[in-house]
DNA sequence: ATCTATTCCTGGCTGC
DNA sequence: TGCAGCCAGGAATAGA
């Protein structure tokens, strides 16, 4: 499932292997990956791809006056090499060399093209957690009545975070995910936020999260999920800090782990 | 504003 | 070994 670590960690790798390429076709092969899409794939022909940047959860190759965004959902792969047999969309290059393929088993992800001035428009989202500061965080929190988990979650709030760091980072600042955001203290504020940050560096620095299937630009996975200490732990297993039994509830149709001792 | 339910989608798992 | 049924969940959407 990929979130903001694992976007990151393709966006890094795709800058070497297409940013500066022009791009000779780009195949929709499975029109329901291209169904949001504002404008149609001719118009990114025969353009250069400026820089690969990462948006909340979104991989975006610039072109100038129009963009590329593509949204992994929960199977989306992009891949570098020869075309594979499974791509919903093969990105081809003027110059011949290899292609890069949005591949999706499940067929829940997205490919947008669109004028780059819509992007706010297109991708409406929140802050994102590495660039925002702390005070800025502070006083979106104080806005909302909402519980904690949700909120952390929406995009339109804070950009890239999805289930896996948001319940790592509640566990990491000894917050229970069904507190109301604006309930929290300034302290528990800030330590919220100094854990958020700290998951996602530490997604970054470990290449991503392998849950279930998410692997990079070469297919190899990713290292996060031996550092994870309680997301995907079953119901009733030991609470790594406290050895209290971990609590397993829903919320927004998301499963959340949490330890009723030490997150209060 | 905030909440829940539904939809999309299919590999992998469960239980019989 | 086979097969039906269920489950995972990011985000859009509808409705309460």
């Amino acid at each position: 499932m990929p979130e903001l670590p694992e976007v990151e960690t393709i966006v890094r790798e795709m800058r070497p292997a297409v940013q500066g390429r022009v791009l000779r076709e780009m195949a929709v092969l499975d029109s329901s990956a291209f169904s949001l899409s504002p404008l149609a794939p001719e118009q990114v022909k025969g353009l250069e791809v400026l820089s690969v940047r990462r948006r909340g959860k979104y991989i975006l190759m610039d072109l100038g006056s129009f963009c590329i965004a593509i949204h992994l959902r929960m199977t989306g792969q992009l891949r570098w090499g020869e075309p594979d047999p499974r791509s919903r969309v093969i990105f081809r290059f003027s110059d011949g060399s290899q292609t890069l393929s949005f591949v999706d088993v499940r067929r829940l992800g997205k490919v947008l093209i669109f004028n780059t001035e819509d992007m706010s428009k297109v991708l409406s989202l929140g802050q994102e957690p590495l660039e925002c500061g702390c005070d800025q965080f502070l006083e979106g929190l104080r806005q909302r009545r909402g519980r904690i988990k949700p909120l952390l979650m929406n995009q339109g709030f804070v950009a890239g975070l999805g289930n896996i760091y948001v319940t790592e980072a509640l566990f990491a600042s000894r917050i229970k995910p069904t507190r109301r955001a604006s309930d929290l203290t300034q302290r528990e504020g800030r330590q919220l936020f100094q854990a958020i940050q700290n998951c996602l560096k530490m997604g970054i620095q470990n290449g991503g999260s392998s849950f279930r299937n998410y692997v990079d630009l070469y297919g190899n996975p990713g290292r996060t999920q031996k550092k994870w200490r309680v997301y995907a732990k079953p119901a009733g297993s030991a609470c790594p800090r406290c050895t209290q039994k971990l609590r397993f509830v829903m919320m927004a149709q998301r499963g959340t782990v949490y330890c009723p001792k030490c997150q209060r």
